[in-house]
DNA sequence: GGAGCCATGTAACATGTTACATGATTAT
DNA sequence: ATAATCATGTAACATGTTACATGGCTCC
């Protein structure tokens, strides 16, 4: 699959930047919501795409000495990008969610911490849900860019992100509901 | 984290099991909505959970001669399963998603290919929800099962699963709506 | 001068996938 | 008989996390 190349391959298209930008952006506002990864998989993945010759690498001096590598895509990168891009695959696994897992043994709880568990997981996701929306005020003011700019792309995710929420906000609501009353 | 584990230990609860019964499950309806594993990864995991004597193991004849091995939960089993229930834990990094990545390199096809990778998408996610709401007829006639029962966390699982896919579904027709109109 | 960030890397470990390997049972 | 499924395991590899390790730059 090597999605962390292509992850990556896509960023430096972009722009040029160096192993610690791209870190920096797998754990942005935007991209985190869907893709991530640390450090110390970006760089060892950075040296393989210069040995497959799909970046190249410039060093930049930052201040006295302090060696900064500036990596860009070449036109092979270009082509393998795009080539990924058009891909028509099945569907990938569905995502594992440890929530859902804790849910399905639901049984084995009482109703009563049953229903604490989703209480607090319902919290977590309407904070969550709050902040991607106060990123989307700020960053794009509830309007979708012009497609075929970066920022339509930053705008759809995004949206899909909230949207994510919403869903599992009603799912956990709809749990709730159909969890029995208190005994006085 | 060892989530598998606690995976394993939540089904052999609900009854002794195989190694395989567990890999069946992992591949089944419901809970492959939101976890699995395969068989590769299951039969070392039990061998890790009898040693830490969390289950214990009896093995069955089946036909003439051949063994199964049947797992049970033991009390210290059942009340580290019952202590990862109750966790409350901050909410798990988000779910990578290798469609959503695609969708945010989406200056760099044309508009024309941005629309059919989203209809391609729209038509295998309206695919599953087919599948999946089939299933709830099926299993459940669309009626929650009493909550304490087994049944209540297959439910809740599948009914999460349609909305999410529902979800899905909605983004992908948002981000339709919003590419611009064929040219005459 | 020190805190916090910029910048790059490696090592050990945990998790997950694909392939290799073997053999019994059941239904056609 | 033979194909599909039941049943259990290991090996090699890919992916991802945590910890170790080092040093420069910028702002206070």
């Amino acid at each position: 699959m090597r999605t962390l190349k292509y992850a990556i391959l896509g960023l430096i298209n972009r722009e040029p930047m160096t192993g610690y930008d791209i870190t920096r952006e797998f754990n942005s506002n935007n991209l985190a919501n869907f893709w991530y990864a640390k450090h110390s998989q970006v760089y060892p993945e950075l040296g393989r795409l210069m040995e497959e010759k799909l970046v190249t690498c410039e060093v930049v001096i930052q201040g006295e000495k302090l060696e900064k590598k500036l990596y860009s895509i070449t036109p092979e990168g270009k082509a393998q990008l795009l080539e990924w891009l058009m891909k028509n695959e099945p569907l990938e696994a569905t995502p594992k969610d440890v929530f859902r897992l804790r849910m399905y043994f639901s049984d084995f709880m009482t109703p009563e911490e049953l229903k604490n568990q989703l209480s607090l997981q319902l919290e977590k996701h309407i904070l969550k849900k709050k902040y991607l929306t106060d990123i989307m005020h700020e960053n794009h003011h509830d309007q979708a860019p012009a497609i075929t700019t970066p920022e339509f792309g930053d705008f759809m995710v995004l949206e899909g992100a909230i949207m994510r929420e919403e869903s599992y906000i009603a799912w956990i609501q709809n749990c709730l509901a159909r969890c029995p009353e208190e005994e006085k």
